[in-house]
DNA sequence: TGTTTATATAAAAGATCACTTATATAAAGA
DNA sequence: TCTTTATATAAGTGATCTTTTATATAAACA
């Protein structure tokens, strides 16, 4: 599979809202099938099958305890990539920014602090 | 709109192959609808048909000189977030790394150097 | 072993999207 | 003004994706 396929293919497994509260949610720490239910309060057969394409691109691992099937987020840098896609979208489209879903990484500003931005120095 | 709509609906503009070349070869400097058509190989009407969608996701911007309009990339750092996330889709999926179609912004590999990275020293 | 709890899967309906074909607009040059 | 070139738009079709409903599996417990 090439770049752009690829690409594509991660692209359309994120582009979905309910995957991305899944993903947030995850991405705090592992999460069962059932607290994730109980977080979205979409179905449960709905909640299976998001997971499943999480997983199946990769982006979610399961494991069994018990009766429960824990899933977690493979990598975490995916949240950073969400806070800058969040961040440009919101940039181009010149909206206020109040508390974000998803967060830029720390450094990110620093290499880009954004038209409004003062510069002022930073410890690295 | 809130963070989870506008983040699915900048993801859903992203995830398309033809999309995606559209937007690295405009990426490049900008460019007229015909010179895509000649890049890309597709059919003007979906030429036209991308680029709308990318313009009314307000990550293009388009200007008339005389008969042509030319196409230009709003925010030059889609390009590395673009990058982040292929970076990221093959980290996962585990496969080796060629030449990729998009690019990791320098600084990225200084904070995620990655599991086989060896540790540098790097003039910051 | 039977029942309950947790999760997965399959089928089907409805919505969305990419693409094609045909046509419209708009500028430039003859 | 008429034609050509460059681009946009509109309608229609097929494919894909989200969601629901119904059912299956699998572990735990009585």
């Amino acid at each position: 599979m090439d770049d752009a396929k690829r690409l594509q293919f991660c692209l359309k497994t994120l582009a979905d809202v309910n995957r991305l509260r899944i993903i947030k949610f995850i991405g705090e720490h592992e999460r069962s099938v059932s607290q994730v239910v109980g977080e979205t309060g979409l179905s449960q057969p709905l909640v299976s099958h998001h997971l499943r394409i999480l997983k199946n691109a990769n982006l979610l691992e399961a494991k069994r305890q018990g009766p429960f099937i824990r899933y977690q987020l493979k990598e975490k840098r995916l949240l950073h990539a969400l806070g800058i896609l969040l961040n440009i979208a919101k940039t181009v489209n010149a909206e206020d920014i109040h508390e974000p879903m998803f967060h830029c990484p720390p450094f990110w500003k620093i290499h880009f602090p954004g038209k409004r931005g003062k510069k002022q120095i930073v410890q690295i």
